[in-house]
RNA sequence: GGCUCCUUAGCUCAACUGAAUAGAGCAUCUGACUACGGAUCAGAAGGUUGCAGGUUUGAAUCCUGCAGGAGUCACCA
C-alpha cells in the first residue's frame, strides 16, 4: 500500500536529515483537501521543534526526500506546515486494474486457525414479538459479525433466548384464563403476536385487580404484590422450576409458537445464528464459578448466606452473586454463559450486542471475570447502543407506541412497491421478481437508515423519512449499483471486457471526477479495517454513500460508452465495474442486497 | 444524590488516531433531461460544534467546571 510507503519514507527521511526517530505509523497522513493540489498530505508540525526548522523549510526538505524515495510520487508542494504529495496517474490506473481482478476487493482473507470471535445479539424474551429496538440490535449484531469477517476474523453468531421467568408465566396464565384454547392456526395470528397478545391481556387484568384492591383501601405497593394474578404467576414459576409436567408442556407449546414467529421475522430481516442458547438450559450455570471465586478469596459470603463481590476498589458498589437461598441471579448466569461460550468455541473474544441500559452490568461482568482469573476478560466487549425514539416520544409498549418489527417491514415493502410503480421502470419483470425487488429495497432502506447512525447515540426513527428513497439512503446506493450494472451490461454488448488490463502508455490523464472515484475506492480496505477495530457499521455505511456519490458525480458529466477513445472507454467501464463490486461488498457488510436492476 | 453515555446547520446525521475554510442528506431557492437509467447532477443559502475556562504550534475531538437530555444505581432479567 502506498500509504505505508509514504509514512516509511517520511520516517526514514527524518532519521537521515535530522537524526530523528519516528515510528512510521505515527506519521499523520491524510487525503489532500480538494482545494489544494495533491493526493496525500503530511502534517509536519509534530517534527518542527525537534528538527529545528521552520514548518515550510522542513516540509520542503521532507518533500524532496520523499519524492526521491517513492517512485509513485510525481510532485509535491508546501502550504504552511502541510506537505502535499501528488501521486502519478499510472499508479491509480494500475490500482483499478488490480482491484478489478479481485472480486473480494476490500475484504481480508481469513486468518488460518484464528480463534473465534463470538458475537451475541438479539437475545429476545419469548413473551412478546420483536419491535423496532430489537431491529437495531439484530442489524447491529449481524452487521458487526459481517464486518469482522470481512476484516479476517472467524466469527460465530449466537443468540441467548430468554425463554423462562415470570414474564413467560404471565402470558401462559392469561392464555389459560382468557384464551379459550386459541392457537396460531385457529386465530391466524403469528405465534409471537398471539403470545404477546396474552401478555398484554395479563397486564390489563392485573392492573384492574390492583385498582380494585386500592379502592378497598390497600396501599398501592402492597396491592401490586398481593393481586391474585401476580401471586398465581409466581406460583406458576415455582411449579415450572419444580418441573411440573402440565406447566412445562404448556410452556413448550407456547414457546414453540413464539419461535416459529421469531424465525419468520429473522428470515425477513435476513439475520441468523450459528448457535442458539436457551436460558432454561443455562440459568443454573455460574454457581461453580462463584465457589471458585470464594476459594480464590475474590468473593465473600455475608452472614445471611448471600454471596457478593466487592467492587468498591474499582469505584463501583458491592454486587450480589448468590441470593441467601443459594439461587443465582442474572450476573451469576452471565458469568456462567461467558465461560460456557469461551469453552464451546475456544473463543478469544466475546462481543455482546446489548442496549446501553446494561452498561453497568457489563462493566461489572468484565471486572468479575478478570478477578476470577480469566485472561480473556479484557477482550469481552459490550457493543452498547442507544434507544430508538419516535418523533412523538418514546416507545412504550403499554401505550401502544411500539413499532412492531413485522408491521414495519410490511409497511416498508408496500412503500417500495408504490415508489417503483410511480417510476414505472420495471414493467417487464415477473410478479415474483417484483416482490423480491420490493423486499430488497424495503430492507435496504430500513437497514441503512439504522446502521448509518453511531450506535452509541440515541436515534430518532422517523418512519416517513426512512421510507424516502432519496439522499443519504440505502436505495440511493442500490440505485447507483443497478445503474452501473446496466452500463457494464451494455458495454459487454459492445464487446468491452472490463477484465482486460489497461496499458499505461496510451492513457489520458485522469479527470478530477475520475480521480475522486478512484481515490474513494482506494480507501476501502483501510475503512473496513478501521471500522472493524471500532465495531462500527456506521463507518462502512457512510463510506458506501461517499462512493456512490462520487460515482454519480463522475457519471453525470463524463461520457463512458460514448467516449471515442477505446482505451479511455475501456478504462471507464473497468472503473464502473470496480465501483459496482465495491458497493456490493460494502453493502454486504451491512446485510443489504444490491439488485442488478431496479 | 453517585456513576455512565449523549449535546454539531431549521430537521436527521458525518468528521479514522487532535490538523488547513467542520461535511452530507432532507426542507428552501436557482440552474441542467433530443442523453450510457433525471430515483440524478451542478450551484446558492444555512454554524460562536450546549456554556465557561484550561492544555497545545493547532481542539467538535483531550482535561476541569456548569447547564440540558438519556440510562443506571433490585436478593428482576
Amino acid at each position: 500500500m502506498i500509504e505505508q510507503n509514504l509514512q516509511q519514507a517520511v520516517s526514514s527521511a527524518l532519521l537521515k536529515l535530522y537524526n530523528l526517530t519516528v515510528d512510521p505509523s505515527t506519521v499523520v497522513l491524510q487525503a489532500t483537501k480538494k482545494e489544494f493540489e495533491g493526493d496525500y498530505t503530511i502534517v509536519v508540525f509534530p517534527f518542527v521543534k525537534q528538527a529545528r526548522r521552520s514548518p515550510e523549510q522542513l516540509a520542503n526538505e521532507l518533500g524532496s526526500a520523499v519524492k526521491e524515495a517513492v517512485a509513485e510520487v510525481s510532485d509535491f508542494n508546501v502550504v504552511k506546515g502541510f506537505l502535499n504529495l501528488s501521486v502519478a496517474d499510472v499508479y491509480w490506473q494500475q490500482f483499478v486494474s488490480r482491484a478489478m481482478a479481485n472480486p473480494n476487493y476490500g475484504f481480508c482473507t481469513p486468518v488460518e486457525g484464528a480463534s473465534p470471535v463470538v458475537v451475541e445479539y438479539s437475545s429476545p424474551n419469548t413473551n412478546k414479538p420483536l419491535h423496532l429496538g430489537h431491529i437495531r440490535n439484530n442489524l447491529l449484531g449481524w452487521s458487526v459479525s459481517e464486518l469482522l469477517t470481512a476484516a479476517g476474523a472467524n466469527v460465530k453468531k449466537v443468540n441467548l433466548v430468554n425463554d423462562r421467568g415470570i414474564h413467560i408465566c404471565k402470558s401462559m396464565l392469561a392464555w389459560l384464563r382468557y384464551g379459550n384454547g386459541e392457537t396460531p392456526e385457529s386465530s391466524g395470528l403469528k405465534g409471537d403476536h398471539l403470545v404477546g397478545k396474552y401478555y398484554v391481556e395479563f397486564d390489563k387484568h392485573y392492573k384492574q385487580e390492583v385498582q380494585d384492591l386500592v379502592a378497598k383501601g390497600m396501599e398501592e405497593e402492597e396491592a401490586k404484590r398481593q393481586a391474585p394474578l401476580m401471586l398465581e404467576a409466581q406460583d406458576m414459576l415455582r411449579r415450572w422450576e419444580e418441573g411440573d409436567k402440565q406447566i412445562r408442556d404448556l410452556w413448550s407449546t407456547m414457546n414453540g409458537w413464539v419461535y416459529a414467529g421469531f424465525d419468520e421475522t429473522y428470515r425477513r430481516l435476513g439475520v441468523g445464528f450459528d448457535k442458539i442458547y436457551y436460558e432454561s438450559n443455562t440459568y443454573l450455570l455460574g454457581k461453580e464459578l462463584v465457589q471458585k471465586g470464594l476459594d480464590l478469596g475474590v468473593l465473600f459470603r455475608k452472614e445471611d448466606g448471600s454471596v457478593w463481590c466487592d467492587l468498591t476498589a474499582d469505584g463501583l458498589d458491592q454486587k450480589l452473586l448468590l441470593r441467601r437461598d443459594g439461587t443465582s441471579v442474572y450476573m451469576t448466569q452471565d458469568l456462567g454463559t461467558a465461560l460456557l461460550r469461551h469453552n464451546d468455541f475456544g473463543a478469544e473474544q466475546l462481543i455482546y450486542v446489548v442496549g446501553n441500559e446494561q452498561d453497568y452490568h457489563f462493566k461489572v461482568l468484565k471486572l468479575i471475570l478478570g478477578k476470577l482469573g480469566f485472561d480473556w476478560a479484557d477482550k469481552v466487549y459490550h457493543l452498547s447502543y442507544g434507544m430508538v425514539e419516535l418523533p412523538n416520544g418514546k416507545m412504550k409498549s403499554r401505550e401502544g407506541t411500539v413499532v412492531d418489527a413485522d408491521d414495519l417491514i410490511s409497511e416498508m415493502e408496500a412503500t417500495a412497491e408504490e415508489m417503483c410503480r410511480d417510476h414505472g421502470k420495471n414493467d417487464d419483470m415477473t410478479p415474483e421478481q417484483l416482490k423480491e425487488l420490493y423486499h430488497i429495497l424495503a430492507l435496504g432502506a430500513l437497514k441503512y437508515f439504522i446502521l448509518k447512525v453511531d450506535p452509541a447515540k440515541n436515534m430518532l426513527f422517523n418512519p416517513a423519512e426512512s421510507i424516502d428513497f432519496n439522499g443519504n439512503t440505502g436505495p440511493f446506493i442500490q440505485y447507483t449499483h443497478a445503474r452501473i450494472r446496466s452500463i457494464v451490461r451494455k458495454a459487454a454488448e459492445q464487446g468491452i471486457d472490463p477484465l482486460s488490463p489497461i496499458t499505461a502508455d496510451t492513457l489520458l490523464p485522469l479527470s478530477d471526477k475520475e480521480k475522486a472515484v478512484v481515490r474513494t475506492l482506494h480507501d476501502m480496505p483501510g475503512i473496513i479495517t478501521s471500522a472493524a477495530e471500532n465495531f462500527s457499521p456506521a463507518m462502512v455505511a457512510n463510506y458506501a454513500y461517499d462512493l456512490a456519490k462520487a460515482f454519480n458525480s463522475f457519471y453525470q458529466d463524463t461520457p463512458i460508452l460514448r467516449e471515442a477513445d477505446p482505451t479511455v472507454k475501456a478504462f471507464r467501464v473497468q472503473l464502473c465495474a470496480v465501483v459496482a463490486q465495491a458497493l456490493k461488498n460494502t453493502m454486504h457488510i451491512l446485510g443489504i442486497e444490491v439488485p442488478e436492476r431496479m
